[in-house]
RNA sequence: GCGCCCAUAGCUCAGCCGGAUAGAGCAGCGGACUUCUAAUCCGCAGGUCGCAGGUUCGAAUCCUGCUGGGCGUGCCA
């Protein structure tokens, strides 16, 4: 049972004579910020007074008059202004507690109405390895997925992979080129690799050259504007003077980022030249980019040589990304990456234009959106197809399979605007009867707040960053295991087993647990930090409460059957009682705004509870039988409740810690 | 130039479709280990919620302006 749902369902019956339209009002209905005030409160009152013309007060205490919550809360207090505030009766708690001891969901109702949701998280770019900047969209993606479907929502989770873009033409070509025949036999993953990223440095590095002039005079430019602003008189009135004022530290912060821009652009061709190995194939290579492009282009034409090639080299990719997701948990039911879409292109575009959706402009198809001075490009003016024109395609073909409700995008917030324009599209498009969201979230930064840059070289590998995380779980978990006043209580093979899980799950937690619009400032140390609110503390949780049963050699299982009353005379046991049965209503404030963080925050919650109740109250050597009984049961919920939790957002627990 | 996002404790952040005295964690200080696992708990200290107006019985939350920062901005994804 949701109280907080079931509080709205009684208020509903005690407003109606009194207003109609009252869903704002019942709204205003809500978990207490402050126990001084109960449990929950109802703050309708006092807007109701006001569209009424009555005294808020008087309202409350005919709204209470008609509340029938006698079962479920004391007498209800009217104070303030004209706040109702509830406490719920321990009996009536006690009892929904025995209700979800037995409910295999918990007391999580499904949804009354199920949806079908279709849900497009992580999409790597299959020829290079996967790094930081992809957990973001890979966990709060997979963790969405869990929750909705533990809602009672039909979810396809689907993989847009980045398997038909330029970066084949780049593997293409330095298998046809570069290749090491007995590295590639022993280890085709890494050879693909080791392809991909010498490719993509010599076309940069001939980029670079060619724009190597540029920059220097951008630099030039910049400081020249900058001197010359300088140099102009400061004006005497106050908005005037700031205004230059401002615009002068525009300047200078232009022609600081010029510099870096040139300086970073000299150490890349450095890069190159202090090699004499690269320096060669440099010289030898020097119209690789646009020998890359042919070959791209050849494959998408379906030239026999590169589209073998690409089937080759595609499961072989594959794997290696797949490697990651086993060791993350995260699976799929689709992964229909670009080449998935590319015969559908050219009739997306044709439909385009056939309904004057679309038009010519300088050789280009676009399509004009309201409320955007620039077009969404679908096809270039060279032929070639854009992202867009495979984002139109794949909704068109997820409408037509999936027939799904809403759509969920989750991708970094810097690519709103395209979502906006590409939203807007298929609107015009003729779909407007399913939900498209942009789950967007925050940039990955850098120590500096710069965001990752996925060529600048300097990335994390993805696997590295979980090696590492493990390395530092398994250390803590050592010395907390060391230091057990009874000794050591866990083997080797226990300790690396626990620390894998609780070095993926640091890794987890830490993105899941942020607002997920906020960026992301990526810190190794903050991320497996092991205390405070991370999942080590959950997971340490859900130990303590195992390790109560395994020491007094309790069958959790026979206890749940037993019936046996609660009680919660201990406030302690008061609070962790409704914690638990208060996980329906954070799975529903989580799934309003797809905003994972709000399940994070309630499950650490619920272990600070249980933490104090841990301290407060003695399970195995309670006063009396009937109190133990009692406390085994919540202990028993309370680490089904995390369990469940935890597993909402992909991450694993370990009986013994 | 235009558009979008952000600004809350020393640090990292939560709270933001209006509610009572703004919350956590980390760091700091002081307590609690003959432990049902101290990876814990209790207490103290720490704030002009960027600034200025406005709407309201009531604003961190909504509106306007300003300041500071980030991102995006027709043929990359």
């Amino acid at each position: 049972m949701n109280p907080l749902k079931e509080l709205r369902q009684r208020f509903r019956a005690a407003l109606e004579p009194l207003v109609e339209d009252l869903e704002d009002l019942l709204e205003m209905v809500r978990p207490s910020q402050d126990p001084r005030f109960g449990d929950y409160q109802a703050n309708c009152a006092m807007p109701l007074g006001k569209r009424l013309g009555k005294a808020p007060r008087e309202l409350a205490d005919q709204i209470v008059a008609r509340l029938e919550v006698d079962d479920m809360c004391e007498p209800p207090e009217i104070a303030g202004p004209g706040f109702i505030n509830l406490k719920l009766r321990s009996d009536w708690l006690a009892a929904r507690l025995q209700d979800a001891v037995k409910d295999t969901r918990l007391g999580v109702a499904p949804v009354e109405t199920t949806r079908t949701y279709v849900v497009d998280y992580s999409s790597p770019n299959v020829a290079k390895p996967m790094h930081v900047g992809h957990i973001r969209s890979t966990v709060i993606g997979d963790a969405l997925c869990r929750i909705l479907r533990f809602a009672g929502h039909r979810v396809i989770s689907d993989n847009h992979l980045g398997d038909w873009g330029t970066q084949f033409g780049m593997i293409i070509y330095g298998y046809k080129h570069f290749r090491d025949e007995s590295a590639f036999a022993a280890a085709p993953v890494a050879e693909l690799c080791r392809l991909y990223q010498l490719v993509s440095q010599l076309v940069d590095y001939h980029e670079t050259r060619r724009c190597l002039g540029d920059l220097e005079r951008r630099v030039t430019e910049r400081e020249e504007a900058a001197v010359a602003q300088e140099a102009e008189p400061l004006p005497v009135a106050g908005a005037e003077r700031k205004r230059a004022a401002k615009r002068l530290r525009g300047l200078k912060a232009q022609v600081a980022e010029a510099e870096a821009d040139l300086s970073q652009a000299r150490k890349k061709l450095a890069r190159v030249e202090q090699s004499p190995a690269l320096n060669q194939l440099a010289t030898e290579h020097p119209e690789i980019a646009q020998a890359v492009l042919r070959e791209t282009a050849r494959l998408h034409a379906d030239d026999p040589e590169n589209l073998a090639l690409w089937h080759q080299f595609l499961p072989q990719c594959c794997e290696d990304i797949q490697r990651l997701y086993d060791r993350l948990d995260v699976c799929f039911d689709y992964a229909h990456g670009e080449s998935f879409y590319q015969q559908r292109l050219s009739h997306v575009v044709q439909d385009f234009l056939d309904r004057g959706l679309a038009c010519l402009s300088d050789g280009a198809v676009c399509v004009f959106v309201e409320g955007f001075e620039t077009p969404m490009l679908i096809r270039k003016s060279d032929g070639a197809y854009l992202y867009a024109t495979t984002d139109l395609a794949t909704i068109a073909y997820r409408m037509e399979t999936f027939h799904p409700d809403a759509i969920l995008y989750v991708v970094d917030h810097r690519q709103a605007e395209h979502f906006e324009k590409l939203f807007a599209a298929v609107r015009l498009w003729g779909h407007t009867d399913v939900e498209l969201q942009h789950i967007r979230f925050g940039t990955v930064l850098d120590q500096k707040g710069k965001p990752f840059k996925t060529r600048a070289g300097d990335t994390v590998g993805l696997e590295g960053l979980l090696d590492e995380a493990v390395r530092k779980a398994y250390g803590v978990v050592s010395a907390n295991d060391d230091a057990k006043p009874g000794g050591a209580e866990l083997d080797e093979a226990q300790r690396r087993h626990i620390a894998q899980v609780v070095g993926h799950a640091a890794i987890k937690y830490a993105d899941l647990s942020q607002n997920r619009t906020s960026n992301y400032v990526f810190n190794f140390d903050k991320m497996v930090a092991l205390e405070g609110n991370t999942a080590t503390y959950m997971q340490y949780s859900y130990a303590r409460t195992q390790s109560i049963f395994a020491k007094g050699d309790v069958d959790v299982d026979r206890l749940r059957d037993a019936d046996a009353a609660i009680s919660l005379e201990h406030p302690a046991e008061r609070a962790l009682g409704r914690e638990l049965l208060q996980f329906p209503e954070a799975i529903d404030e989580c799934l309003l705004d797809y905003r994972p963080n709000l399940l994070t925050g309630y499950l650490f919650q619920l272990a600070r509870r249980f933490s104090e109740f841990y301290q407060q109250c003695k399970v195995l050597q309670a006063e009396t039988e009937s109190v133990r009984t009692s406390r085994l049961i919540l202990c028993g919920l309370t680490g089904r409740v995390i369990r469940r939790g935890l597993d909402l957002l992909g991450i694993q627990v370990v009986d013994k810690m």
